[in-house]
DNA sequence: ACCCTAGATATAGGAATCCTATGTATAGGA
DNA sequence: TCCTATACATAGGATTCCTATATCTAGGGT
């Protein structure tokens, strides 16, 4: 699948954004994501899992394993008081760059 | 000047369409940006012009040296018919991703 | 005459972001 | 038994854009 490179900076957004409203496991992030954009935002795990990391280090997402009934163990994310308060400045951020790309193209979201 | 990462992968569909609309030399294509996005993108002058070399290779739009009343020569940049060819199915890509985003996040671009 | 600023183009090197390739491990279906 | 889906993990690299630096010209201030 060829993933164009538009997508480059959504990341952090797209993890947090997900995290925001449930917990998930890893493997789950990649699917709500993909999921909710209709498959136009994937995420390859390989990718996903060092974005997590770097994000519970900087404090705004917190892990936690459990085991499960079925398979390997999961390790479940949920965004912290510290992460929260990262995503109010970071929509503000992606809205101001969608403005801006569309003052400059006429491109629109819908 | 603290530039956000977000702008990463609009480049190219910035400089194409401010060159669609009119013929015009590096520095003035970092200047229509900035302008019309009020500031909001700003690509130095140092990482546009190798961006105008590449798209240039690509046959996507031609310079052409002139010599100005005033100061050094110009090279002015016109989009070629190739490069006219690619603007539309990028701004179909930006479409796609920003629609992806706003049901990802709720970020909208008005 | 001198320096500084603005205009204008150019290149080297590197930081940030995300992907490809690869590996490990478990459960369940064909 | 093998394959697939589930689930986490790391190394290395590609792409995109920036910082730092350089060159050259014209014009204004002192």
């Amino acid at each position: 699948m060829a993933i164009s490179k538009i997508k480059r900076g959504s990341a952090e957004l797209a993890i947090l954004s997900v995290l925001a409203e449930e917990r998930l496991y890893g493997y789950q992030v990649a699917h709500r994501i993909a999921e909710r954009t209709l498959g136009e935002l994937r995420f390859t795990l390989a990718s996903l899992y060092p974005m997590l990391y770097t994000l519970e280090r900087r404090g705004w997402i917190k892990g936690a394993w459990e085991n499960s009934t079925s398979g390997r163990k999961r390790r479940y994310y949920r965004l912290t008081a510290a992460g929260s308060k990262q995503l109010a400045p970071l929509r503000r951020e992606w809205e101001g760059f969608f403005r801006a790309i569309a003052r400059l193209t006429g491109v629109a979201h819908a």
